[in-house]
DNA sequence: AACTTTTACAACCGCATCATT
DNA sequence: AAATGATGCGGTTGTAAAAGT
């Protein structure tokens, strides 16, 4: 209903702004605000619709919006964010300060999702790919070549439905490359896992709690991935994969409503992942001093993450 | 150096929803 | 309640810059 015609109109200008445009606009909205859009862009000059003039003050000139690469914080909170809320930019954008649900969505396209692909997770359920296929065979063939182990009987063939042997499996043709040397130690330290996969299946990834929390672990040498229904599978023990890494790798965990990240402690229920305006951020990303933004770093991390949901929980409240 | 391909991101489009009359 | 207008949102496109050949 009601839609009228808009940039289409004879004689209002497209594409890219000038510096001349930009001007004007940010003039204007500092002198008189916002206030109609459709009126104003004749207000402050502009040939342009109020439409073109929101977008460009939202995305771009706003004073408040912080440029540059995203922290390592940031694209973690995003992917956490992204498998909770889905392809929900705004609200994502409200939970990280200073970016804009069109940056957001850009960096998710074009840095993020290829990631997530590359390393066999799917970006939109966030669970590990099926189509990732006889794991156990390409392993054996690409990893252990060297006779270090036979991966196959490690793993077994009911492994290729287990998503924590997929995310294990990925982890270490990651580790392949970094550190090959620490790999059957890897294999050996998570052979518990393997054998509980014989025994008993896990069901695939599932949202089992309303709370996680997200810890940083200090991985002076050695580090810990995490795998989706670790305590399911693994009972009181974590379910962690070891790996080589010097930085502080936030951990999601239950039973705590608080995350920190690089110390910094900070509150993080599904409750404040509702929308709240961008005027009055949650805390949920640190200041950017965590500096470890290094891309092979960041891809080792992409298959961390954990989310749990109680029985019961209504998702519909995000919807 | 010239050309092609890929990547990154600003901007646009159209639909949905909210607010007002 | 219905009609209209305004705004917000997510998907998509266009294009400049970078990378590759």
């Amino acid at each position: 209903m009601g839609r009228t015609p808009c940039c289409d109109k004879i004689g209002l200008k497209k594409g890219p702004w000038t510096p001349e445009e930009d001007l004007k606009l940010t003039n204007y909205i500092q002198i008189h605000g916002p206030g109609n859009w459709r009126t104003l862009p004749k207000k402050a000059g502009l040939e342009r619709c109020g439409k073109s003039c929101r977008l460009r003050w939202t995305n771009y000139l706003r004073p408040d919006i912080k440029r540059g690469r995203f922290s390592f914080e940031e694209e973690e909170t995003i992917i956490q964010l992204h498998s909770i809320l889905g392809n929900k930019w705004s609200d994502i954008a409200a939970r990280l300060p200073g970016r804009t649900d069109n940056e957001i969505k850009n960096y998710w396209n074009t840095h993020i999702r290829k990631r997530l692909l590359r390393n066999g997770i799917d970006p939109v359920t966030h669970a590990p790919r099926l189509d990732f296929l006889d794991l156990s065979s390409i392993l054996s063939s690409t990893l252990c070549n060297q006779s270090l182990v036979n991966v196959s009987s490690l793993l077994g063939a009911q492994a290729l439905l287990n998503p924590q042997l997929l995310l294990l499996a990925n982890t270490l043709l990651s580790l392949k490359e970094e550190n090959p040397e620490i790999i059957l130690q890897h294999l050996q330290q998570n052979q518990q896992i393997c054998n509980n996969s014989q025994e008993n299946l896990a069901p695939p990834p599932t949202l089992q709690s309303n709370h996680f929390q997200v810890q940083p672990m200090q991985t002076t040498g050695e580090g810990f991935f995490c795998c989706p229904n670790s305590q399911e599978t693994l009972g009181s023990q974590p379910n962690y994969i070891q790996c080589s890494s010097d930085s502080e790798v936030p951990l999601v965990s239950e039973n705590s409503n608080t995350r920190s990240v690089n110390g910094c402690s900070q509150n993080f229920t599904l409750d404040s992942l509702r929308s709240t305006p961008i005027s009055s951020p949650t805390p949920l990303n640190s200041s950017s001093t965590c500096s470890s933004s290094v891309d092979d770093e960041r891809e080792s991390f992409s298959s961390l993450l954990k989310f749990e949901i109680p029985d019961g929980f209504d998702f519909s409240e995000f919807m």
